[in-house]
DNA sequence: ACGACCATTTGATCAGGATCAAGGAACTTG
DNA sequence: CAAGTTCCTTGATCCTGATCAAATGGTCGT
C-alpha cells in the first residue's frame, strides 16, 4: 500500500475503496496532501490548481453567488466525499473550508484516466452522483415549501446524521458551520436562524453551549419539527 | 435496427444513442412504447411498474410532497431523458405527466444489466446525473435566494432554453405546465405566479396567448430580471 | 350558440420573515 | 487581564408574498 495511504483515514471508504493496488499506487504517486483553515477558499474549480480532492477531514461547504452578492450554499461536503465537478473545468460554484480541512488532491488527468479505464471507480462516482441529486432534491422542498422553523429544524437533523454518535432519542454533534453559513443554506437571515435556534432551545428539544455544540434532547420532537 | 426503433425520435440520443446493435436489440425486446395523458400519475418509482423508462415525447414532472400536501417539483425532465431511480427500487419522488407523453418502459433488470455490462452506458448515465446535479443545484439558488419576480422570470428562461426554437433576442415557446405547477416549482403560489407573469406582459418583456403560448419579445430583459 | 366548468387574473388584507438597530457573550491580541 | 473583535442574540418595524375572496375568460359538451 502506498505510504501516503498507510495511515488515512479514508483509506477503505470513498473512492479509493474501489482502486486496485496498482491503481491506488498510481492515484498515490500524483497525490498531495493539504490543510486549510477553516474559511479559507479551495480553488479547485478555478483559477490555478485545476484538479479533484478527496476530503479526508472537516467539512467544505458548496456555494453558488448571485452577482449582487446573495449567496447560497448547495452543499456541504464530509470525509470521505469527492471534491470537483467531473469533466468539466469550470464550474459555477465556488468551495470553502467549513472548518479545518484536510484534502488528498490529484490533478484532473489523473483522476480522468482511473475513470476511463475502472468500470468499478465510474460505478462509485455514478453512486455518489445519484445520491448527492438525491439530496439536493430533497433540499429543494426544504427551500422551496417549510417555514424557517421547519427548515432549522431540517438542517439540524441533516447534519445529525452525518455525524453520526448518539443515542437512541439523543444525539449530540458540532455545527460545522456558523450561523450565517445556517442561514445561507436555508435561504434566510441570520437573524431568522437565530430566533428559531432560540425557539428550539426554550422549547427544551434541543440544548447548545458555545453556538456550535449541539445536543438533541429529543430527536423525535425535531423531527416532528422539520416537517 | 428493431422495427421499435426504428421510426423512434430519441433513436440516436439519450441512452440509446450509446448502445451497439446487439444491445439495443436486446433492450428493444423489453420495451414497450406507452401513451400517458397529461395528468395523468407515472408509477415507476413506487408501486406494480417498477421499472425505467425513457421520454419519448412531452414532458414529465418530478415532485415531492409533504406529509400535509404541501408540493415541490423538483424536476422537469424532457426527451430523451431517462427517467426513475437507478439502482434503487423506492424512490420519494412521483412522476406526472406535465403535457401528454410518450414513453419507451422497460424493466428495471433489464436496463442494470446493461449498466454493468456497457461501460458507454455507465459513463452517459453518469452524465446525465451529473448534469441534473448542477440543475439542482443551480435551482437551489433560485428557490433560497431569488425574489418572486426573479423566480418567474428564471423559470421562463429554463423552459425557453429547452425548447430551443426562435430568433436571437426573442423566443417563441409553449408552457408544458400550468401556473399551479409553476407555483409548485418556484415555491410560490398561484397567486404570486400569475401576478408577476402580468408584470412581465406589461412591462412589453414577454406576450401571451392562451395562458400557455409564450413569446419572449426581450431574452436580454428577461435575463435581466431573473437576476 | 349557450351554459357549466376550470384555470387564470385581479383585488384586499394579513403574516412570516427581512431589515434596521442595539445589546451580550466568547475568542484574540497586546 | 483588559480591550477589541467577531459572532450571536434579542427587539422593533417594515415589506414581500400568502391568504381570502371575487371576477374574468377560455374550453368543452350539448
Amino acid at each position: 500500500m502506498p505510504s501516503v495511504c498507510q495511515d488515512c483515514r479514508v483509506r477503505h471508504e470513498g473512492i479509493c475503496a474501489v482502486l486496485s493496488p496498482s491503481e491506488l499506487r498510481h492515484l498515490a504517486r500524483n497525490a498531495r496532501h493539504t490543510h486549510h483553515d477553516a474559511g479559507e477558499g479551495l480553488a479547485l474549480e478555478s483559477g490555478e490548481i485545476n484538479g479533484y480532492a478527496n476530503v479526508t477531514n472537516g467539512a467544505v461547504k458548496l456555494s453558488r453567488v448571485l452577482r449582487d452578492g446573495r449567496q447560497q450554499l448547495v452543499g456541504l461536503q464530509f470525509a470521505p466525499d469527492l471534491m470537483g465537478r467531473l469533466f468539466r473545468a469550470e464550474s459555477p460554484l465556488s468551495a470553502e473550508a467549513a472548518s479545518d480541512v484536510e484534502l488528498c488532491r490529484f490533478p484532473r488527468g489523473v483522476l480522468e484516466a482511473l475513470v476511463a479505464s475502472s468500470s468499478n471507480l465510474k460505478q462509485r462516482l455514478l453512486d455518489q452522483s445519484l445520491h448527492d441529486l438525491d439530496e439536493a432534491r430533497e433540499w429543494m422542498v426544504t427551500l422551496g415549501r417549510k417555514s424557517a422553523a421547519e427548515k432549522v429544524a431540517s438542517l439540524l437533523l441533516l447534519v445529525a446524521k452525518r455525524s453520526g454518535g448518539g443515542s437512541d432519542d439523543s444525539i449530540t454533534f458540532d455545527m460545522p458551520i456558523g450561523r450565517a453559513d445556517m442561514a445561507d443554506f436555508l435561504g434566510l437571515t441570520i437573524e431568522t436562524v437565530s430566533r428559531q435556534v432560540s425557539k428550539l432551545r426554550h422549547s427544551g428539544v434541543i440544548a447548545i453551549s458555545g453556538h456550535r455544540h449541539v445536543k438533541v434532547l429529543s430527536l423525535r420532537a425535531l423531527k416532528d419539527r422539520a416537517g
